[in-house]
DNA sequence: CTAATTATGTAGCGATCGCTAAATATATAA
DNA sequence: TTATATATTTAGCGATCGCTACATAATTAG
C-alpha cells in the first residue's frame, strides 16, 4: 500500500463516467463541473488524478479504444477479407447503437470541429482516426501477399473506402438512425467488394 | 431608404464571414468575440441585425444550404439516378474540399455532439441531415416510377447509402485527406450501383 | 508519539462566456 | 428646426470557463 491518504474512488470508474460525458457531449461541450460531478469527486481530485482536461481526455480516449472500439482490431483477425470488412461494419454498428453508452464513436464526435484552444485534441483524433484507416490498409496488404486479396486491388484505397463508410455509419448514429437502416447500408456497401481478378 | 442611421455594414458579407467561422470552429467553438472581429462589427450591431448567437447560426446555416451546399438539389436534377448519384459525390467532394472555405461539410461538423447549451442546434443539424437524406429518397422513389431504377429496389436504402458515404467522406474531409482519394472511394462507391433486376 | 506524504473539501482565482444598458451619431419626417 | 428612429460606441453585466491555493483529514515511516 502506497503512503498517504489512500484514494476513495476507483480511478476507473471515474474515467468511464469522464468517457462517457466525453462521448455524448464532445471535449468541448463537456464542462470540468460536470465532468466532476458525473465522476463523483471534486475538483482538486480529478486534478491530482489525471493532470488536467486535456490529459484527461486522453485517458479517456485511450480507455474508449482498448474497451469500446475494440472491435476495430479483433476484426482483423478474422481470416478472409470479406469477413474482416464484414466484422468491421456489424462491430462499428453494435459499438455505435450499444445503449450502454452514447450512440456514435468519439473518434468522430469527440472533437470533429473545435475551437483553437481545443486544437490539439482535434488533431489527436485526426491522428487516430488515420491509424484505424493505416491498421486496416495493413490488414488489406497482408491479404494481397496471401492471395486472399487479388494483386490489382489497391490496399490502401479499400481501407480509406471501409472506414470512410464507417465514419459515415457513426455520424449516421449520432443522428438518430435505427439499427436496422445501419445494418443495411453495411449490406449495400459489401455489395461493392472484389470479386473482380 | 429607411428611416434612421443607415447601417455601415454589409450584411450578406458580415453572414459569410460568420458562416466560415462556424464551419471551421463548429457552434461551439466559436465566441462572439470571434465572430464580431471576423465579421468587423462590434457586438450589439450583430445583436441588431442577426438577433443572437443561435439565430445567427441559423440564418448562417441557411446560407449554407443556399450557396456551398446546393450541389444537392442539383444533383437530383440529373436524368438518371446513377449520374445523380456521380453528381452528389463529385458535388460533396468539391465542396468539401473547396479551398475558398472551410474543408468538410457544416452540417456534419457544425455541432455533431455538444452541451446541454447548443442541443436546439445539434438537433437542427440532425433535422437537416434527414432532409437531405429524405431529399435523395423521393428523387430515387420517383426514379422508380419511370423505370430507371428496378421496383426491386429499396429507395430509402439507397439514398441512406449514399447520403451515409457523403457524411464519411465529409468526416474524412475534414481530417485532412486528399482530394484524390475521396475521388477514389467515391468511384469505389458507385461500384455497388444496382444492375440487378 | 512525531514527521512526512497523499487525498479531500472549501473557497475563489483570472479569464472568457453570451449578452446588454446607456450614451452618442446619423439618417428621415414633420 | 425639432422629433423620431435606427446604428454605433463604450463599458460592463452576471454566469461560467478551466484551474488552483489553502487548510484539513487520513494514511505510512520512523
Amino acid at each position: 500500500m502506497p503512503k498517504g491518504r489512500p484514494r476513495e474512488f476507483d480511478i476507473q470508474k471515474a474515467l468511464d463516467a469522464a468517457l462517457l460525458l466525453f462521448w455524448r457531449h464532445g471535449y468541448e461541450g463537456t464542462s470540468l463541473a460536470a465532468l466532476t460531478k458525473a465522476m463523483g469527486i471534486n475538483m482538486p481530485s480529478l486534478y491530482a488524478a489525471f493532470g488536467n482536461k486535456e490529459m484527461l481526455f486522453r485517458k479517456a480516449l485511450d480507455r474508449y479504444l482498448q474497451k469500446p472500439a475494440s472491435y476495430l482490431p479483433m476484426a482483423l483477425q478474422e481470416p478472409t477479407t470479406r469477413r474482416v470488412a464484414e466484422k468491421l461494419f456489424s462491430g462499428a454498428i453494435d459499438m455505435a447503437m450499444n445503449p450502454r453508452h452514447p450512440d456514435g464513436c468519439l473518434l468522430v464526435q469527440g472533437a470533429l470541429a473545435t475551437g483553437p484552444a481545443a486544437a490539439p485534441i482535434r488533431k489527436e483524433l485526426n491522428l487516430r482516426r488515420a491509424a484505424a484507416e493505416a491498421a486496416v490498409r495493413r490488414r488489406f496488404e497482408q491479404a494481397i501477399t496471401t492471395a486472399d486479396l487479388p494483386a490489382s486491388v489497391d490496399a490502401a484505397q479499400l481501407a480509406c473506402y471501409i472506414i470512410t463508410v464507417i465514419w459515415g455509419l457513426s455520424v449516421q448514429a449520432a443522428s438518430g438512425v435505427t439499427r436496422a437502416q445501419l445494418q443495411d447500408v453495411a449490406q449495400f456497401a459489401m455489395r461493392c467488394w472484389p470479386n473482380w481478378a
